[in-house]
DNA sequence: AAGTCATTTCGTTATTTGTCGAAATGTAAT
DNA sequence: ATTACATTTCGACAAATAACGAAATGACTT
């Protein structure tokens, strides 16, 4: 009962999972661009965003072999909501969040996903 | 680094801490009546409280012995301010808070505070 | 059906967090 | 100054968390 009440903040409470929060808010990522974006391994990665997913950030989309992750467009909880539209007043340290769009940009799924 | 970024977060993220505000948004306690209130030992408390403070939500007054804290009036993080202005949205479960309200309606100080 | 490749799950480890009781500190009253 | 009492700090411990690599799973291609 603690953990559903806390669940939204704790998911918060990762500065690598609000990177994802606001790569996400880009474009949509797969499991690969993201970990090389945050220079952690694979199921470090798979583990951050299953936290997002089962809070309520974020969901899942299976392509082919890809699993595309994007930020969610209709939150069943109007806290998720509000966090997600104004994230940029939330994280307001931008230095870390400009570079890892600059990464973004470069990122291709075709050539940099190798395990 | 990571800390600074996900201090206000963190704070959030524990069931005490964010009854601990909401009680303080009724009137100021010293640390026995949270102790009470929260059935929680002293030095807990006051770690809860510790937490809170260095976060910037709540301030601290010394008065004779007891020390009382209050919601932070004026926040220097304007994030906090506006947690602060919303709790009840943040907190959607409501069956803790109102018990949390009766005890604190029936303290007093003078005659419950002995270690 | 075998192989390839993206992802998840599992088991382990180090760190952080929430809790306690005991000892230390601070303040007021005797 | 001694005592009394509220609070904080300290040291210990259990539980939760973030990270990894290896093994398992799932899905397309051959």
């Amino acid at each position: 009962m603690q953990k559903e009440k806390t669940k939204i903040f704790k998911a918060l409470s990762d500065l690598n999972r609000l990177r994802i929060l606001k790569a996400l808010q880009t474009r949509s990522m797969c499991v690969c661009e993201i970990k090389l974006m945050l220079a952690l391994a694979n199921s470090t990665v798979s583990q951050h965003l299953k936290v997002l997913k089962e809070s309520g950030f974020i969901l899942e989309k299976k392509e082919g072999k890809w699993v595309n992750y994007m930020i969610n467009p209709r939150p069943g909880d109007e806290r998720i909501s509000a966090i997600l539209s104004s994230l940029d007043f939330w994280i307001n340290d931008e230095a870390v969040i400009i570079k890892d769009k600059n990464t973004i940009r470069k990122l291709d799924r075709n050539t940099i996903c190798s395990v």
